[in-house]
DNA sequence: TTCAAAATCACACTTTCGGCTGATGCGGCC
DNA sequence: GGCCGCATCAGCCGAAAGTGTGATTTTGAA
């Protein structure tokens, strides 16, 4: 975490640097203000939306109607936050590569993960697991 | 969404009218244009934020009642005896392999029927086709 | 503050999947 | 007889998946 922040600091750092040079180019070239203030505007509202992504990418929200979790069961396997957050990503057919991709992990992240899922799980195979799962009540 | 979307819009019309005068007031005071950019890319970054967050909410997914075979979608989609019955050991967790010597037919042939079943059900991985065919009603 | 669990990542390997091409045999059907 | 759908199989290739080991960083609770 601190280190991402950092990494945060050290980018806003360099897009200010940037803006520094564009900014004289703007000026020299007469263009408006407005049209600066604009550009500066939506850069770092894209900048914000991935930054909130990026920072807020721990929480999961599952909400499936009639699907109660069975708690207990997770507890009892000790199943870990992410283990589960992988183990659902799972369940809706994604690959490796994009669960990867999805939480912002490396690929071999998500391998460890799913080893450990499979372990306690008892299951040999994605698919395995993702049956052995929702007969635990683990999955809607 | 369509309305988030509008008011978003509207959102930040009030706010480029809100900068315009505060520009004024910054400049009248010689408050420099580098805190003023500086204060419109905080002010957006949070914006960015905030409305990344919103956008990206997940959403409620309905799950499926009891289960009663959809025979006019199987054929709909022409998916045969056999095929099905890969389907069906697949969605048990097995491997090609073990599939094959369930069926009593070469390692080779699963997969040409895997794949049919991929292409016909419109997934890339075992993992996807299972999912879609619980979805279709082909499978409890 | 300390410590164990959790999360992260790397790297080297083996196995399994899935795509693609092509082939053969069998039973209906016009 | 010729066409078609189905089932069977082979072989090749690259991409995923899964294993094993080891290491570092974060986090949460005592």
């Amino acid at each position: 975490m601190r280190k991402t922040i950092i990494l945060y600091g050290v980018a806003l750092a360099a897009l200010t640097a940037i803006l520094k040079f564009i900014e004289y180019r703007f000026f020299v070239r007469d263009l408006s203000l407005e049209f600066y203030l604009g550009a500066v505007a939506v850069l770092f509202a894209g900048i914000g939306v991935w930054a909130g992504q990026r920072l807020t990418r721990r929480k999961v929200v599952i909400a499936t109607p009639d699907f109660k979790l069975n708690d207990g069961e997770l507890q009892r396997l000790g199943i870990s936050k992410r283990e589960y957050e992988v183990l659902e990503l799972m369940a809706h057919g994604l690959s490796n590569q994009e669960i990867a991709d999805k939480l912002f992990v490396s690929l071999n992240t998500i391998k460890t993960h799913s080893s450990n899922l499979f372990m306690k799980l008892d299951a040999r195979r994605r698919t395995q697991a993702v049956r052995r799962a929702k007969e635990l009540g683990l999955l809607p």
